[in-house]
RNA sequence: GGGCGAUUGGCUCAGAUGGUUAGAGCGCUGCCUUCACACGGCAGAGGUCACAGGUUCGAGUCCUGUAUCGCCCACCA
């Protein structure tokens, strides 16, 4: 713990003109030079405050939300680092997944085809977007082999984080930048691959053929958490199926008539009665003929539609709890690609010649093609009733998606996360009351996401760019894989790429790939999240430092979005639960939203994204952290260019106030008044009493992740400071009153200033360390947070009240000449206050500060009942006053 | 459908465990430039604290309900 007091030099020179250009450059490269955030690796575990910052998407665009809740978590690792902590703030990239491979895609114009051979000589393409149309529509769509496309995203990625370094440095960022990672560098594949392969020896991994929600563009398997419903146009249509023995039509409504030859069943209410006499009898769908059931359950819902539904594999989430709860077969008719598959299923061939041409006339188109033709072969069937009823009901998509997703039944990986284990469920809800949530009641959003878990999380993508499985097949005599025998990879091999490694052990040889029996390679990737689900093991090296990961794990806090609680914040959670028994950091700071000043979320498609770069360029980063800091916790902020003027506004000020203190005394080579008995003017404690009372408030609030208000708090009393102490004390420090009384003065304003700076260094770390490098040495980011009982001793019997009836009266007499249309160096004759005892003997403690800052040739003071200030102001003059 | 949060002067927001005339800043108005600061300073005007009840000696602050906005979650045929 670096717990030494601030060092003053002796003398020292203030800048003649301060100013706030450059600062960021000049202060940055020092830092960086000096070392001044590099993490102590040899602080013990007690001793280290740990960040599990978020890794931004750097395929993403930069915007002021970055800066909005980065600077909220700086503003913490700054208030501990001065406590004495060792901070260990790595920064990461998140590089990995989706949002990366559209972008290259996007970028160069190119596709992956994994089909295809590796292409050494391959060059990276020219950004599409500076080709001519010619070249545009010569170059759309290059398909590119899988190795070839991963060194784009790679290169593409490279650029991208530059110019996140750029923006956090130049924002003031107090990261450790020897501690980066990437999320699809060497480490964080090998921890990925380390991590999944213990989840699959105790069993909490597994490999299952089931529904899974499917993207048709992407054409691949997407998670629960990375759902989101949108409202669709749709139409309920009344369908007849008949009853098997006496044909009667039984109705039903859906929205999806195009899955009838899906259909696998009919469901109603077991209350029902209209539809009780059904239940286990049979009964044919229109234009196929095929016989299903009519099953009884508990969800469905006799107020909709015509009480009684069809339930098809699979049409949506519901379908997939009654298909397994009743034991229904699956009869898919949807495939990979969106479309109706080609070949006439089974269960429809078996139907008769009528059902195969129904069918016929539906294969190989996609949804909406196969919906439009089936209503119309239904209406020429009479098996419509009535027209459809439009009506918006919400769809599921996949968030980064463009069209619904499907559900088709696939091969995949899941992770246990409690979606189907009480057990495990209750002891996640457990973590998540034992986690501090800065804000509290974000809490919620993790227990109400736990809750509705269905399902385990399902962590395999058919995708490219990303952490491959670490595992290889057998291939049987018959070349198809033997899923069940698995071949793992040992972790002293991680990370491995199964698409060009060999199994381990020297079972196989190159050119067995792929050949009967053979061997072949799990051809699909991790889900971001599993990768970023391990952020805290990536950060501190686990398995791979020992030393270091014992120093900073489990970590102290994880900032993050609200909106990504479900995700990040929990799937961290599970992780670490499965591989440590315990959390992964002891807290979680929410940072709210960035909203454009008209309150709606700033996003990219909208337009209304403002590039951080040039406001800090314009105002300078202190000011936008500033208007950032001044966010609260968990709370969505508005943008706005006005804070960023009046933080520009503070630090400036913040400059002058300290040129005044530290300038006392005239000339350069000032002397240092660093003795705190010198501190004898009633006024001069009352201030640092107050003083005090901030250190603990900020302190306080600081502990309790509320940057916000330590910085409001302080502010607060920094502008009251200038305002009125500072010309309450001007005179006497000048030595207007002696060089005692000029002494207790200056000691107070350099004990005050020193406080202040250290105070505000969190949130302004650039002026504070100019202002600090005028007079003290080494950098205030690594000076002691201020100590309020070193505060409370210097101001001995101060009396607030004393400062407070000070700032009055002198408030009184600036009114009056204001009001007078007078200059404020105007002078007065005579004041008269009229007060309660106890606030005029207050007052008569400081008469003199308050005589010399007013102008005053006399105060008087009198003790009464009904409090009044008057002021009497020099007459016109003749000539100029002679004393002003 | 369930839940969380918000609602304070024209704007952006403070108002921890209920207690003297509800605070800031921006904007607006007026005044003031040698001696820290015109990238300033001083002062002024401006609020029935969303609404309706209730608890209390006393409510912006607690309780109940209502409205509006935002968000999270949900099995939405």
């Amino acid at each position: 713990m670096s717990t030494a007091a601030p060092t003053p030099r002796d003398t020292w020179t203030v800048p003649e003109k301060p100013g706030l250009d450059g600062l960021e450059g000049r202060w940055g490269a020092t830092w960086q030079d000096q070392g001044t955030y590099r993490f102590d690796r040899s602080a013990e575990r007690a001793d280290v405050y740990s960040i599990d910052t978020p890794p931004p998407t750097v395929s993403g665009s930069l915007h002021v939300g970055h800066v909005f809740s980065y600077t909220h978590t700086d503003t913490i690792a700054r208030y501990h680092r001065m406590r004495g902590k060792a901070v260990f703030y790595p920064m990461g990239w998140d590089d990995n997944g989706l949002p990366t491979e559209r972008r290259v895609q996007n970028y160069y114009g190119v596709q992956c085809d994994p089909t295809l051979p590796y292409d050494p000589a391959f060059e990276i393409p020219r950004p599409t977007s500076e080709l001519s149309a010619a070249e545009k529509k010569k170059h759309r769509d290059q398909h590119i082999s899988r190795r070839n496309f991963i060194e784009l995203c790679n290169h593409l990625t490279a650029e991208d984080e530059k110019a996140f370094e750029h923006l956090f440095r130049v924002l003031g960022l107090s990261v450790d930048w020897g501690l980066t990672y990437a999320t699809i560098d060497d480490r964080s594949r090998r921890v990925a691959q380390r991590a999944f392969l213990r989840n699959l020896e105790r069993d909490e991994a597994y490999q299952a053929e089931a529904p899974v929600l499917w993207d048709i563009d992407f054409r691949s398997a997407v998670a629960q958490a990375e759902l989101e419903d949108r409202e669709r146009e749709g139409a309920y249509h009344r369908v007849p199926f008949t009853r098997a023995g006496d044909g009667e039509p039984i109705f039903i409504e859906t929205t999806r008539p195009e899955l009838i030859p899906a259909c696998v069943a009919l469901v109603a209410h077991p209350d029902d009665e209209r539809y009780q006499p059904l239940f286990g009898t049979t009964v044919r769908s229109p234009l196929f003929g095929v016989e299903v059931e009519v099953r009884a359950h508990t969800l469905a819902d006799p107020e909709k539609g015509s009480g009684i539904a069809m339930i098809c594999t699979f049409g949506d989430i519901t379908d997939v709890t009654w298909w397994r709860e009743l034991q229904l077969p699956t009869r898919s008719v949807i495939t990979e690609n969106g479309r109706f598959q080609t070949e006439t299923p089974e269960w429809i061939a078996a139907s008769g010649d009528g059902a195969l041409e129904a069918y016929g006339e539906l294969a190989g188109k996609n949804v909406k093609q196969a919906q439009r033709r089936i209503v119309e072969l239904l209406r020429e069937a009479g098996a419509l009733d009535g027209d459809p009823k439009p009506t918006t009901h919400p769809v599921k998509f996949y968030e980064k998606g463009e069209n619904p997703l499907e559900i088709i039944t696939s091969r995949q990986w899941y992770i246990r996360n409690g979606g189907r284990d009480a057990g495990l469920r209750d002891a996640l809800l457990e973590r998540g009351r034992e986690l501090h949530w800065h804000p509290p009641h974000m809490r919620v959003r993790y227990d109400n996401w736990v809750n509705g878990l269905n399902g385990d999380w399902l962590v395999s993508r058919q995708r490219f760019f990303g952490v491959p499985f670490p595992l290889w097949y057998p291939l049987d005599d018959e070349g198809l894989p033997r899923y069940d025998a698995p071949i793992l990879a040992t972790e002293a091999d991680l990370p491995v790429d199964p698409s060009s490694d060999l199994p381990p052990g020297g079972a196989f040889t190159a050119d067995q790939r792929d050949q009967p029996g053979g061997f072949t390679g799990d051809p699909d990737i991790m889900d971001t999240w599993a990768t970023s689900s391990l952020t805290p093991q990536i950060a501190t090296a686990w398995e791979e430092d020992a030393d270091l990961f014992a120093r900073t794990f489990p970590m102290d806090l994880r900032p993050q979005a609200h909106e990504i609680i479900r995700t990040w914040l929990f799937s961290t959670t599970v992780r670490s639960h499965l591989e440590h028994d315990s959390l992964p950091w002891r807290n979680t700071a929410i940072s709210g939203w960035v909203l454009d000043p008209d309150r709606k979320k700033m996003s990219k498609s909208k337009g209304n994204v403002v590039t951080p770069l040039e406001f800090l360029e314009q105002y300078g980063a202190d000011a936008v952290r500033y208007w950032a800091a001044s966010g609260r916790p968990g709370t969505d902020t508005a943008f706005d260019e006005g804070q960023l003027k009046i933080g520009r506004r503070l630090a400036i000020k913040l400059l002058n106030a300290s040129r005044f203190a530290l300038g006392l005394g005239g000339g350069d080579g000032a002397a240092q008044v660093n003795d705190l008995s010198l501190v004898t003017e009633p006024l001069d404690r009352a201030m640092l009493a107050d003083l005090a009372t901030l250190v603990e408030d900020a302190t306080v609030a600081f502990d309790g992740y509320d940057y916000a208000r330590a910085l409001e708090r302080t502010e607060a009393f920094f502008w009251q400071f200038c305002d009125q102490y500072l010309e309450l004390v001007k005179s006497r420090a000048y030595g207007g009153q002696g060089d005692e009384a000029a002494w207790s003065a200056q000691a107070a304003l350099q004990l005050s200033l020193s406080t202040l700076l250290r105070l505000f260094a969190p949130f302004l770390p650039f002026v504070t360390e100019e202002v600090w490098s005028w007079w003290q040495q080494d950098s205030v980011h690594n000076a002691p947070w201020p100590d309020a009982s070193e505060l409370r001793d210097a101001a001995a019997d101060g009396d607030p009240q004393a400062f407070a009836v000070a700032a009055e009266a002198l408030g009184a007499v600036r009114r009056a000449k204001t009001e007078a249309k007078r200059s404020l160096k105007w002078p007065v004759t005579k004041v008269v206050v009229v007060d309660h005892e106890p606030r005029i003997k207050a007052l008569g403690r400081v008469i003199e500060d308050v005589r010399e800052a007013s102008i005053a040739a006399e105060i008087v003071l009198e003790v009464g009942a009904e409090a009044s200030i008057t002021v009497e102001l020099a007459p016109e003059p003749d000539e100029p006053p002679a004393d002003a």
